[in-house]
DNA sequence: CGGGGGGTTGATCTCCTTCAATCAACGTGG
DNA sequence: CCACGTTGATTGAAGGAGATCAACCCCCCG
């Protein structure tokens, strides 16, 4: 529970690495100075809950490094991961009170906050704000709903090969190392992180992965280093149709 | 495939009976005119379908009556029902040009449909109808989160359940008929269309609320009237903490 | 009368869960 | 430096929830 008083993590708008990604990314510079009055950053460590479900939202913002989690819980202790959240991606409902999920930090996080009331006051006034936001939450849901798929239909193995391909994309969008087809990335999740992701027990998600290693659909370096000779391959393990976007 | 040539079924903003909870619920008067201009109603029977998933979106448009279904294929034939589309309901996406999912009617249906491109020219001038959009969405992608649990952690039963409380909430909320704590509602899929919806089989679906009547949950009249006489225990039954809503 | 769509029920199989043992890596304090 | 506990992961054995395959019913409609 190390609150570090040397949190200030002050940049300005135009460094920042999520800049063209983030709910800001179409604000002209007038509406990115009335966003950085009312902006504040806040760090958390690996495994800190930022937000409790049904606990009174403070703010919104948006995640600029690390990864964190949005997970709904049931009575008895059941979990099910709604959300990954990447740098860049938004947290927190406009319009809303309370929070309806827990976000969890699962690596070292800085978040990017506005006071919530201060920002939805702008957002209305500010178009770009509101326009970005619904263009997100267009993309979210479409994330969603081709979960609920793997959620609902897909099998187990399936269901790995899928998240792997959800990383490895993701990764390659980013490091553009897709030298020589060969991709190559870290697993950001622990097995019980992808098991809640994947709606499985964490003992289904070692052993397919396993199973896919020793069928030479990936190769494994410790327990998160992760290489993918053919992505062909894995999509076709996924239960995708090949080709599959890439360039999205 | 009957094409009635009489669909014709002129009606103006101020009397349908979506006006105040589909996109167009916090227009002006004078921004409804313009709406009014590029609107044009269609008419789809149980079974058409009225999106094919890939093709090229022609319109946007609000579920007037009826009800549709959102669904996704692979393959090999499986497919997962992503959305249920209600009175008010929004289908398609702004800024996109290819359908992501099948759209099908499951009941006789009709759209209020605008074409793509006056719509969208009008939403970025009208931020009355972007600001709704932003608000139906969000609503969509927690309604589509509080399936990825069902989905991915709740047993059969529990999943019956969850349907049937969202059918029955649903209802109450349309006719207010929660009357001496009993509900009543008819089912408005098949029960193929909810083992798509649950991630499930036809033939799990029907032992599941089999079962559910046997126990006394439900009662059932023929196969699709179903009374409820005590919402808490389905609630209970369906995992969900008691209480839940009901006032949304 | 035949036929087909929607639904129920039964028997069997299988994939995933559950329970449990074991292991490797790591940090901590004696 | 080593015993110890912890955390994340792997693997095995057994059991069960739901899938699969199949028969049959009901009802409507041509």
């Amino acid at each position: 529970m190390l609150n570090d008083p040397s949190l200030s993590v002050t940049q300005t708008c135009g460094d920042c690495p999520i800049r063209h990604r983030a709910v800001c990314a179409r604000c002209e510079t007038d509406e990115l100075e009335q966003l950085d009055q009312i902006k504040y950053y806040r760090k958390y460590e690996a495994g800190q809950t930022v937000v409790w479900s049904g606990d009174r939202m403070e703010f919104v913002g948006s995640v600029v490094s690390g990864i964190a989690t949005l997970t709904q819980t049931m009575e008895d202790g059941r979990t099910q991961m709604v959300g990954l959240l990447l740098p860049s991606d938004f947290v927190g409902r406009p319009g809303r009170g309370n929070a309806a999920y827990d976000v969890v930090a699962t690596t070292d996080l800085v978040m990017c906050c506005f006071r919530k009331q201060p920002f939805e006051d702008l957002m209305n006034k500010t178009p770009h704000i509101a326009h970005r936001l619904l263009e997100m939450t267009l993309d979210e849901l479409d994330a969603a709903r081709e979960w609920m798929l793997v959620l609902g239909r897909k099998t187990a193995r399936e269901k790995i090969a899928s998240l792997l391909s959800i990383i490895a994309r993701r990764d390659a969008s980013l490091h553009l190392r897709s030298a020589e087809g060969q991709l190559v990335f870290d697993l950001p999740l622990t097995r019980e992180a992808m098991a809640d992701y994947l709606g499985l027990t964490l003992e289904t998600v070692s052993r397919q992965i396993s199973a896919l290693r020793k069928d030479g659909v990936i190769h494994l370096e410790g327990k998160r280093h992760v290489t993918v000779p053919d992505m062909e391959r894995l999509l076709e393990e996924a239960g995708d149709d090949a080709d599959g976007g890439m360039l999205a």
